[in-house]
DNA sequence: AATGAATGAGCATTCATTCAT
DNA sequence: TATGAATGAATGCTCATTCAT
């Protein structure tokens, strides 16, 4: 992963580092030697260690946005979309391990290090599933007694907990495409209108 | 909350801090002065901050295991049972919001905090999960393609980041039964076989 | 110069440190090692490196004062008690090599160190002469229309810069007493001869 | 003020800073952005910030030398020379406030921050002085027992402190005209009465 | 067992200085 | 000459842990 410039530079460093030992055993000096920088200038590029990790979410959580959201665009069916949706996010956090492991630990404690941070970014990418579940419910594919808020933290939850298992490094393991295959089973069946087919 | 003893005294203030500030900003003196104790005192007690952690877990996760396993040790539907893990596990989170924050935060960072820690505890916990739906395909109410080891993660993923709204402090709020409904509705209904009912 | 305690212990080695490296360069690992205490240990007496100093000033002029208005109570000539003042500060300051320095360099920064910060004890010290001069003008022994406000900082202004001499270390050197005799000489009587008119 | 060229530029944004913030807490880039040049440049007339300061010193205090001698040569009567030094000196003080400031604070520190640096310049404006009264006591207008080394540091130290006033800012307040009154008076005359006995 | 004063290792951040352009 | 991005050494302060009492 060629890195444009040097914000990018140490904003794939800092994930690296971060997943690797976490926030708060990570050194800036960890970061700057992995993103072989000195590490002052570190400062010229952020105003403080809390400022990388948030510049961690919002880009790489944004990157992650727009390229589901690209896939998307090319699909009408909420069930398709689901499927899309649950797809691709399995397959990044098996793919990119230190983005997965930054999500499922680092993001969790961001209110509690950064105070006032609303992770806008990681909502955005979690109410892609309930918009995909209210156009379901529109078009009389999902069930209306669904309610989309609560169902897509179930659902992002579900895939969250799914995908620790690679990072963690569990014994019992599963391909993506088991686990999208079974999410699905679990999931889009629950949610149908009882004559809508399954997939 | 009597405590039997300082051990136990120490657990619940650990368990206090620690979820009020998270266990890296939580500094020794804070828990020794929530426990009503000396700074040195914890350590007759406990080797080191890690194990105050480790014991955490262990104890209110074991006290959490009993409880729930007391409450299904009189109830032999499988489908009950998921209703009565998820209506517990929901509502103690509700109201132990404490033991809800370091279960949702600082359990998931425990492998990167303690080498060689494995939350067996926890473990045990989601193992639940699994047995139930063991039993269900067992007696042909769940889906035999279901498999238990994906199943557990993907539902207590759910549960999880379903009760995150409670101690996050999200705007958008749901009581407990909702909560508990609005899984059963779209995890059971998804799981059971064609021809067996839904609660 | 026997340390009661460690907090006495600290003052001391900060006012050796400071006079001999300025505020600034003076390390804290420096004033510890002078103390013969940890680094760590100052922070349970002080609550940073800028508390230290202001310490410093508050207790060593402190302890000039209660000294020189001790000096000052067995005596009622204002004549006397200016010389006493002049003896006893410049005499001090000869001798107590490390508070001079510290007066005389790192008092004057202060202001501009440490917002909002007065040097009361500085201003408490600086008044004992214009008292003396109002004293003095009550028995008419003083002229009337020398304003006691400026004279006093003129007073102390010549002492300061009369006793850097021994701080700084310049070759033109003088006696306690003789400088003494030239500050009362000049300051009572002035420099004109006596039947040279002033202007 | 127009600078002449960027050396003169600098010294000039290099007294702004160093009266507002202080040597220490003074950056580079302040006095860089002061003077409208980059970082760099800085560097290409100096050769570390030590020599800024040195450089500030001499150029400024010199200005004042070359200033306070034109005055002084269209005069011959010591009296009259005395109040030249004094109300020149006391008006630039209080006209030029970051000179006061820092020749009142930085320069005491400067045998402090560098090594081997003597205060040339300064020495010679205060040598002005005792080149008076020498002047004056071959003309018997000034007692013989006054040394002139002596009562040039009372007289420099005097007027130090009175205008001392001016740049911290104290509520006592007075003219320049009123302290070089008083300034003469106690000076000159002394603060006794005419017929009060000299100790 | 209990205390809490003392320890000292450890790190985020700053900023004078350099140097490629 | 002039620039300003990059460097990396340097340090105030925190806090887990110890140990004399």
């Amino acid at each position: 992963m060629k890195a444009a410039n040097k914000h990018t530079k140490i904003i794939h460093a800092a994930t690296k580092v971060f997943a690797k030992k976490g926030f708060f055993n990570a050194r800036i000096s960890d970061i700057a030697k992995e993103a072989k920088v000195a590490d002052g200038t570190i400062y010229l590029y952020f105003n403080n260690k809390f400022d990388i990790l948030i510049s961690v979410f919002e880009e790489e959580i944004g990157a992650l946005i727009e390229q589901v959201k690209k896939l998307l665009s090319t699909e009408d069916d909420p069930r398709k979309m689901i499927e899309i949706f649950t797809r691709n996010h399995l397959s990044v956090m098996k793919k990119n391990k230190h983005l997965a492991e930054v999500i499922q630990i680092e993001l969790r404690q961001s209110a509690k290090l950064i105070k006032d941070y609303r992770n806008n970014k990681f909502s955005e990418y979690v109410d892609i599933i309930s918009s995909i579940i209210k156009l379901g419910q529109e078009r009389s594919i999902y069930r209306a007694t669904i309610r989309p808020g609560i169902a897509k933290r179930a659902f992002f939850g579900a895939l969250d907990e799914i995908s620790r298992v690679w990072t963690v490094g569990i014994a019992t393991d599963y391909t993506v495409e088991e686990a999208t295959q079974q999410i699905l089973d679990i999931f889009l069946c629950g949610i149908l209108e009882p004559d809508a087919p399954c997939l």
